[in-house]
DNA sequence: CCGCACATGCTAAATTTTTAGCACTAGAAT
DNA sequence: ATTCTAGTGCTAAAAATTTAGCATGTGCGG
């Protein structure tokens, strides 16, 4: 049962971390730990934004005297493969059950404007698909 | 930052196994050692099991002489959040942008009648929206 | 110039996770 | 009845994670 994904290879906290770097697109250790549940010690999270750049997983830039972390692999190619994981795990990877949880979860803001626009979004796969 | 959701609140193996455990459902302590990437000891899966057990994550029911676990939490009430943290983490909570990606991933197993079915969706959602 | 305030680097310890091993039980088959 | 197979329970050790603490460096205001 191979599993190439590295981000399901991390720890509690990594992952953590790596989804407030990815939500946020970067962050320093601060806003790092402000933004992490039952938040740790300063140290710890600088002690595993260290782990995780060694690991591979995130680089930092300085910014004046402070470190900015941001995930290496970018966004998008992060992006979907968690989609995907969780298609398969809770929604039998049927694509029309995901949709409809999506729905379902936003439901309420959606406007007729995001729901045309959706609309559309099934017309291309249409066109495209031919 | 409050986090409810216990799911993200386990470990690596744990989560590992709770995946598989939602994927197929309900699985004995050899299935899931089949299924678990980089697998460890038969004896180890047996107690992580336990221990998820003790959390309160799964629950056996005895088949014969054997256990089959399944998770106590019920297949739709955690795939919703797992969906929202997907689209929390990598898709600025845009509706839209997910199910971009959605029909990327699958456009080419989506026949149109799947296509079909996905507008009906959308247009079910305006019906109740209003 | 001195001393905060706020960063980082590093190391070692505490805690948690993860694993293997041994002891035991039930059922099936010879 | 005995042995073999396939399960389970439990405990303790190994490995990995997670954390705190101390040393250090830089910029700035007084």
């Amino acid at each position: 049962m191979r599993e190439k994904r590295p981000l399901s290879n991390l720890s509690r906290r990594e992952r953590q971390i790596m989804d407030v770097l990815y939500r946020d697109r970067q962050a320093t250790a601060g806003e790092v730990l402000a933004a992490l549940p039952d938040p740790p010690g300063y140290s710890a999270v600088r002690a595993m934004l260290r782990v995780l750049e060694n690991k591979g997983h995130v680089r930092h830039v300085a910014d004046g005297t402070r470190y900015v972390y941001q995930p290496t692999l970018p966004r998008d190619r992060a992006g979907r493969p968690a989609l995907a994981g969780v298609l398969e795990t809770f929604f039998d990877g049927s694509t029309e059950k995901a949709v409809a949880a999506l729905l379902d979860l936003s439901r309420a803001d959606l406007s007729d404007d995001d729901l045309n626009r959706l609309s559309n979004l099934i017309e291309q796969a249409r066109l495209e698909g031919r």
